[in-house]
DNA sequence: GATATATATTTAGGTAGTCTAGGCATAGGA
DNA sequence: TCCTATGCCTAGACTACCTAAATATATATC
């Protein structure tokens, strides 16, 4: 993925948003959610694989995403996610609970 | 502290910031300083003991913070924590890291 | 043909930080 | 006297992340 120098515990409870975000504009392989990702932040956030797969199986699970075996443009084999309904509501919470949070901690931490 | 409702897993890594925060200004007890973040966010962060107590025991193991064992205005015993140089300094850093982190979620995840 | 690199996924085991859920003690008000 | 708010402590569980390894293959390069 990256050269990587682990990005502090601050990720914790975002990977899972991130991901779905990702998805919200049509399916992506595991491999280019966490491209998308780390582009899209300018590399601040660093998606470690460890992390990123164990989170797909996760979001599997809880029915918020959906899996296909598929193949990349470059003819590779990849499993393929996109966003179920539930998967949509929990970004829209998830969205908004972030939004709330971290409006809260800046108010609090950074000079006014 | 309050009913609460546990905060989801976005508190992970922003505690200790928060409480040095509330440190930067002058001493303050442990249950204050719950008590200052939870009125700072206007309870958004919910500061569980089993979390506040061990990241003091943390920060002061770390060098960050210094315990002294004195009397609060309405006379009760009450342990005071105080920002050390060294906390001071990853006050800064972790503020910093908090600015740069927040932004870069929000860049993704919030509409433009 | 051989080798290197980027792509793509998997998973075991460790770690860190938070939460649950209890405990204790006391000051002040009803 | 009892209740509530204040104030601190801690064991054990849980969750999510990271480290570090393995596997496989398409394409480019030598």
């Amino acid at each position: 993925m990256k050269p990587s120098k682990r990005s502090s515990p601050l990720l914790h409870g975002t990977l899972e948003a991130l991901v779905m975000k990702s998805l919200a504009n049509g399916p992506r392989h595991g491999y280019a959610i966490g491209r998308w990702i780390e582009d899209g932040t300018g590399d601040v956030i660093q998606v470690e694989e460890g992390s990123l797969y164990p989170a797909l199986y996760r979001m599997e699970a809880r029915g918020w995403i959906e899996a296909e075996w598929g193949q990349t443009e470059t003819n590779r084999r990849a499993k393929f996610y996109r966003l179920t309904k539930e998967g949509r509501r929990r970004l829209t919470v998830e969205t908004e609970q972030w939004a709330a949070f971290s409006a809260a901690i800046s108010r609090v931490l950074l000079p006014a």
